[in-house]
RNA sequence: CGGGGUGUAGCGUAGCCCGGUCAUCGCGCCUGCUUUGGGAGCAGGAGGUCGCAGGUUCGAAUCCUGCCACCCCGACCA
């Protein structure tokens, strides 16, 4: 048992909010299911936005933003998407406040402030920008449309957890407008694709990447491509989603368009998104008991330098050991936080940035300054070694460099020890208990099939894996024909 | 929205059943001295509308009623 989080073994769910909270992550708001993203908290979530705004960049896109509010007539436009929404929609009904005439001193919503009609605060904002794109779109040469907005949404959840499921989010979304349906397709396989990366790549998170179910799909889509993660409690995690809309939104708000050959035609769509969730997912996957885990990209600080001292002169000899080393490393591009604090001893500071889960701890003390070496701590494997200062920024890249790797590695090892093919129900239902994890199984490709299972076991479909190997079995549940195993697991 | 539970200092809690020096303890915070290579020690100190509003009573953290908030389990969901 950890010395930060004692609560794992007995309730996974309660460790990960105690973790989120001792890490300095986030904490409850006084708003209903809402959150505060503390400033440590917000700076993993800015380095994630700066490496998935440079991919969207570099495939083209450009950043805009759209209104919260969307009038409730924009938003039931279409259909299908209203309907999937309607139930988790904040409403704004009045627009002033006056003072209560029966308690002084207080407020109450003034009755004359009515709306003539109502606004919905966007849970997403597909309907704001397809009534705006409608005026942008004419002819082909105005295609295709690539944009991202980074935004807040709302979606008044029954449940709420931080980062996981929260009312309010912090989220990207890209709304693209296209002349062809295949080139519509290609832009939301190309963004499930630049997710798949980010997460690997970046976050060092093992992804699936699938097409959802018609029971799982967004609603308003054609096709939802997916990432699917796997957490340490054997729990998949939807990590990012992205859309095929085919005509669905052009056709609700009439954005045609005229063709190169002189006809008029409803362009087609996608977008896709990834929130604040992927915090969730960072912490889920990576954690330990002695906190978290950064992947060296996503952390804030790659390394932290810890001086050791007794006296001032102590001091002093650390500090000037210590500067050459912070500037030769930040020369080569780490991000490196001295911590200087004279208000924490270095035990404290140790077991601290263990729990913000600092890859990588520079300790340097008397010892160290006579011997021209530093003690360097990883946090992945909580081994120490003692490096000569002559060595340490080649040592700390290709550390660095390692634990990313690592940590890639052992996320991946354990989704496969968590991934099972089963070719029966009962062999289903077992393997869910006992180990969770994904479980790859037959299916006849019906709604009703899919609902049955996930009343009976909770596991829902996470995707149709893109990369499944079409094999000819029977459903698992109904022993009908089937092409290709799919991904059922518990999720979140 | 259904079922269960909990609200006591910044955080975590004891006390509630049986009303009366009970507002307990730990962490954290402040001051001083000693400490500093893995969450320091000792001494002293500050800090509380016992969720809110009523009610019962000589007397309520404790009993009753209503409300509010939060947590867990469902349904819903990124």
């Amino acid at each position: 048992m950890g010395k930060h989080l004692t609560t794992r073994a007995e309730d996974y769910s309660k460790w990960y909010n105690e973790l989120v909270v001792k890490a300095d992550l986030a904490e409850t708001s006084a708003v209903r299911g809402c959150m505060v993203i503390k400033p440590y908290g917000y700076a993993i979530w800015e380095r994630m936005q700066a490496i998935l705004d440079k991919k969207f960049k570099e495939t083209g896109h450009s950043n805009a933003y759209f209104p919260l509010f969307v009038p409730k007539s924009l938003f039931e436009a279409e259909e299908q998407n209203a309907e999937g929404f309607a139930k988790e929609c904040a409403v704004v009904t009045h627009y002033r406040l006056e003072n209560d005439p029966d308690r002084a001193g207080k407020l109450r919503v003034d009755p004359k402030a009515k709306l003539e009609e109502e606004l919905i605060v966007r849970p997403t904002s597909e309907a704001i920008i397809w009534n705006t794109y409608k005026n942008w779109i004419q002819s082909y040469r105005d295609l295709p449309i690539l944009i991202n907005q980074w935004a807040n949404v709302v979606r008044w959840e029954m449940r709420t957890r931080l980062f996981l499921r929260t009312a309010e989010f912090l989220w990207q979304e890209g709304h693209t407008a296209h002349a062809t349906e295949a080139e519509a397709v290609a832009e939301a396989q190309q963004m499930n694709q630049v997710y798949a990366d980010f997460l690997e790549q970046y976050m060092a998170i093992p992804v699936i990447q699938g097409v959802k179910s018609a029971a799982e799909r967004f609603a308003g889509a054609v096709d939802t491509y997916c990432i699917e993660a796997l957490m340490q409690d054997g729990k998949a995690l939807q990590a990012g989603t992205s859309h095929f809309l085919g005509q669905n939104f052009a056709k609700a708000f009439d954005v045609k368009f005229a063709t190169k050959e002189g006809g008029l035609e409803h362009v087609w769509a996608s977008s896709w998104g990834v929130s604040t969730r992927l915090m969730g997912a960072l912490i889920m996957t990576h954690s330990d008991d002695n906190g978290l885990v950064l992947p060296p990209e996503l952390a804030p600080h790659q390394v932290v330098i810890v001086p050791i001292y007794r006296s001032d002169e102590e001091h002093q000899a650390v500090e000037a050991a210590v500067a050459p080393i912070v500037e030769a490393l930040r020369n080569a591009d780490i991000r490196v936080h001295f911590d200087n604090r004279d208000t924490h001893k270095p035990g404290f500071k140790f077991n601290e940035y263990e729990l913000k889960g600092v890859p990588l701890r520079i300790g340097i003390g008397p010892r160290d300054v006579a011997n021209g070496t530093v003690e360097l701590a990883r946090r992945d494997t909580l081994t120490k070694q003692s490096v000569a200062q002559t060595d340490l920024v080649k040592e700390v890249t290709e550390t660095l460099e390692e634990i990313q790797k690592q940590l890639f590695l052992r996320a991946e090892k354990f989704r496969a020890e968590h991934t099972t093919d089963v070719d029966s129900f009962d062999a289903f239902k077992a393997v869910l208990e006992s180990k969770g994890g994904f479980v790859a199984a037959h299916w006849d490709g019906t709604e009703a099939t899919e609902l049955a299972i996930k009343e009976q076991t909770k596991a829902t479909i996470r995707c149709i894996p893109l990369e499944g190997k079409p094999e000819k079995g029977s459903c698992v549940y109904s022993g009908k024909p089937s092409a290709q195993r799919v991904l059922f697991a518990k999720a979140y």
